[in-house]
DNA sequence: TTGAAAGCGCTAACAG
DNA sequence: CTGTTAGCGCTTTCAA
């Protein structure tokens, strides 16, 4: 059927032992024999069985990455520029939706390690620290992305999910709002968003309010149906902070809904800088992640750490987000009406 | 290191073959050994080796997808659903984007059956078909999602692209407009919704303007960069036929730019029916794919192809398409300003 | 510079 | 019902 070694070794009158070499660039063979298993292979149109390669114990020369939701334009879009550039990096990727489940997680990684991927990327989101407690002492080379958690002794990428909590929270401030309020994920780099918010409260002497501090996951329809909430308060918010751009946009359709205009009645930043801010009218404010940048260098932190093996000193890379300001933040308006 | 079915063997107190029956429930062993093999496996945190048993000759319980780009959403929701359901039945799906490009196209194949993959899902905008032609006779079973081909004897799911074309126009020419620009892609589904437009006018006996039928690849930029030029004629066209969203939202910007209204001085019509058609404003009207049920079709039918073997007849499954009308469409104003 | 042979972890006859 | 053994395709000593 398909080429083997053996073929190869037969129609170029040697070894499997010296095809093998010739494969692999290893020991010495005279220039001649060389040329000619090259020729063979080609002719036979020969491509070694990876899964073959990788029993032997070398690389299967994959990678892993579990996100939580690929539908989400964060998580594709990262998850393109990540799979280009491993691709490059002569790695492919394995990617796994796991849906916000635990369960999903832990059937995904059980599975990733009997496929011997060389290497897992884990995004924002991930729930499961003792299955990772499980990976890092199997010395597998793992790394998150996006999720900014100390307390794992993992390399980590991602940006700096405080400064731009500070950043949006302090660009709505400045508008003259003063009742903003939170739309967190319920991720940990949405809680140092959250830390970053009331930072910037703080260095503007204001005390937020908790009650404006909510916690949901990621979803047009989450965005929504909070922002409905909120605005049946006494006091309703007159600046929405969201987390991310799905929410920011649920909270949009939402005030509309509530006959409200943006960015006149409601304020709204978003965070990630997907290509869904850009296509909403008016187009939203929102904090950018280098998803680029992010996603390239991940790659190369764990391609790194395969390399290296797993004594390199774990790294914490984290990227400046970026203040896009577009069309639905706004001053604040006077309240008398 | 990590325990190996000797290991179990070792410690259970029984041969590897009895291990590898209860792993694969093959043959028959009393309820006693079975039961303890299978408790000793637990207790080790034994997991049988993908590598191990793929290269024996059984399957890998992996899918290939090839998308040409994963962060268009259309790409991304459909990769959802197949892994999602993919998963559900057992089976790890390997994501790989082409870029468009045929070179990676070549290597992905490659790649992906050098790994051995079970069976490979290749969508909308694959172009080389020789390659398709030699995995064909390599007897593993390909499926074409959404890039209705009749020329290649393979499975097919896709939504009815010539309906989906004829569903868009007429719905613009019942809006009153009759020049109507169609923006197409640069593969085979869309030269078939152009035959679905050209259809669409002939019904109502117009003739449809040559020069109104433009392609190219999807985008925003390329949407708006095509709109700008198409508004610069002496009779610029009074609505667009877009054939996915991407590309409509480009239109939408583009028209916007040149201070057009939507859908007063343009209609505008799209397809796909991604988020990206619910977030703007006025909201998309466009032609839906049944995106979810199409990924779970496809699943389904590679499914059974990999377990019937490639005698299976080859199956063509078209989805009906659906008008979801929203607000980027209107009728056709008096000209007369 | 080349080749023989052991072994990676597992499956599948075939014996017993 | 259970175990022995021969591969699967490749890498890697170790000899020649």
């Amino acid at each position: 059927m398909k080429a083997t070694i053996y073929d190869v070794a037969k129609e170029a009158e040697v070894s499997i032992a010296t095809v093998s070499k010739v494969i692999n660039q290893t020991g010495r063979i005279s220039h001649s024999t060389r040329g000619k298993v090259l020729q063979v292979m080609k002719k036979m149109n020969y491509h070694p069985s990876f899964v073959a390669t990788a029993l032997t114990g070398k690389r299967t020369e994959t990678l892993g990455l579990l996100v939580p939701d690929i539908s989400n334009p964060f998580f594709s879009e990262i998850a393109k520029t990540i799979e280009n550039h491993a691709h490059d990096k002569g790695k492919s990727v394995i990617i796994c939706s796991t849906n916000y489940k635990q369960e999903k997680e832990t059937k995904y990684i059980e599975l990733l390690q009997r496929k011997q991927i060389d290497g897992l990327i884990i995004t924002s989101g991930f729930q499961n620290k003792d299955l990772l407690q499980q990976m890092i002492t199997s010395k597998i080379p793992v790394i998150i992305l996006a999720h900014n958690d100390p307390s794992l002794n993992i390399s980590v990428v991602s940006v700096d999910d405080f400064k731009g909590g500070f950043m949006a929270t302090s660009h709505l401030l400045s508008k003259g709002h003063s009742n903003i309020a939170i739309i967190a994920e319920e991720v940990k780099s949405s809680t140092i968003r959250i830390l970053g918010y009331e930072k910037a409260y703080e260095s503007k002497n204001i005390k937020p309010d908790r009650g404006n501090i909510l916690r949901t996951t990621a979803s047009i329809e989450n965005g929504k149906r909070i922002i409905l909430d909120l605005l049946s308060r006494k006091i309703p918010p007159t600046a929405v902070f969201a987390c991310n751009d799905l929410i920011a946009i649920g909270v949009i359709q939402g005030a509309r809904e509530k006959g409200l205009n943006i960015p006149d009645d409601l304020s709204v930043i978003g965070f990630d800088n997907t290509i869904l801010a850009t296509t909403t009218v008016p187009a939203l404010t929102t904090i950018a992640q280098p998803i680029e940048d992010m996603g390239e260098k991940v790659v190369d932190v764990i391609i790194d750490e395969i390399e290296k093996g797993s004594e390199t000193s774990k790294k914490r890379i984290l990227f400046i987000p970026e203040l896009i300001v577009r069309g639905t933040t706004s001053d604040l308006k006077d309240t008398k009406d």
